[in-house]
DNA sequence: TTCAGTTCGATTGTATACATGACTGTTGAC
DNA sequence: GTCAACAGTCATGTATACAATCGAACTGAA
């Protein structure tokens, strides 16, 4: 096979997972796996073992490795940390930003505007992501941004899901102009209150996180 | 070999980086390891998948894998990271500890005021990291804890060295007095305040991390 | 009928063998 | 004398073989 195979195979596999294609508390079969990919099992355990290593699946010695489910809770704690790590971001941005810095991040808002007003989540939940990495990358803290993105990746699946919420999108935008201002005005405090807040799931966040996730239940059984 | 071996061998590894017997830019030889260890290279190779997934060696694909030197710079990122972190940990234990956080906190600062007067470094050493630990668990967030706890094994080896500069140990015990007070009066947002500057590398600490780097370079050459 | 004990099957963990790509040292040409 | 190209050696990446353990199913007795 080609070279950096198991490299892409962590990819493929971790995709599956944050998809969904692969449920929460379902087993991942080397055997199988290594079948679909046509490969030996070696690779696959390299890149089951990173995916342990994560967090995104939980390896039981000598009994397999199963998708973990975080449940609703730690779901909500990671949401909480995210917060966060995302407001230091937004208060280092409004310190450090370059130029550069200044014209991706007004960009990015740009983008997000169109896919907003055009109503088109799939476009904004991309934009959206485009959106944050220009906030971590103004951070100049190449490690806050690893974090960051880290997380970030983590979170998608419920980040996608609750961006189908009525009028989310919309909410999310306008949100995102104050960010801006807060952050281009270099006002550390208050860009890291804002994206707190923008972050957390809080209030009706919180019932609608549930909501979306006993959805994700049912395809399980 | 016993089982649950490449786990063990992950720990020795990490350790062995940690501890600084595998240097900072230094290769690690797969088949070396396997002979030191006694064991073949698979499951060697694994333990430093999940060390480069951690963050703590960098796989270079067909080259080996070489122990990460953070630099000074990344280090400091890693501090204020951590400070921002522990800072939570802290403003979210002031809201939420119980009656049991409340003795395991102050039983940990006891232990810290002790090993503080006689002046033992390394019974600091350990006891500091209980108190520091006690916090995470008061923060009732499993997933902070888990964070706060990787970053702070990952900072071990800096946080060490830094303990060795005069006078830093009675500071730093001092300042977890207010950090106790902060929390067990309920005070999240001192305790957050209180935490962020106890952890942050700043002002003639930021020296004292750049000295002890250059002797740890020294080391290495 | 239910529960405990045992045996068998399946799957993980480790070792070894093989293939492919990277580094080193030498040789040849300019 | 220096640089470039080539070949040989060695380490990594993958496949396969083997061993060890866990779980399930079956059998027997209470």
């Amino acid at each position: 096979m080609a070279a950096g195979t198991f490299h892409k195979l962590r990819d493929e596999i971790e995709n599956d997972i944050l998809t969904g294609f692969f449920a929460p508390g379902e087993r991942l079969d080397e055997v199988q796996l290594a079948g679909r990919f046509g490969v030996s099992r070696t690779p696959i355990r390299e890149a089951l073992i990173q995916l342990g290593a994560i967090g995104l699946v939980e390896l039981r010695p000598r009994r397999g490795a199963i998708v973990v489910d975080p449940g609703a809770n730690r779901i909500y704690e990671m949401f909480e940390v995210m917060g966060e790590l995302e407001g230091m971001a937004g208060a280092l941005a409004a310190r450090r930003h370059t130029e550069q810095d200044r014209d991706k991040l007004l960009s990015a808002h740009a983008r997000c505007e169109r896919s907003a007003t055009s109503g088109d989540t799939d476009a904004y939940y991309y934009d959206n992501e485009l959106f944050h990495h220009s906030i971590y990358e103004a951070s100049h803290s190449g490690f806050l941004l690893s974090q960051c993105t880290a997380l970030h990746r983590r979170l998608r699946p419920y980040r996608r899901l609750q961006l189908r919420v009525r009028n989310r999108m919309k909410v999310s935008f306008s949100e995102h102009a104050g960010i801006v201002e807060a952050i281009l005005a270099g006002e550390a405090e208050t860009a890291r209150a804002l994206l707190r807040s923008h972050i957390a799931v809080q209030g009706d966040r919180f019932g609608d996180l549930i909501a979306s996730l006993a959805v994700g239940d049912r395809k399980v059984s």
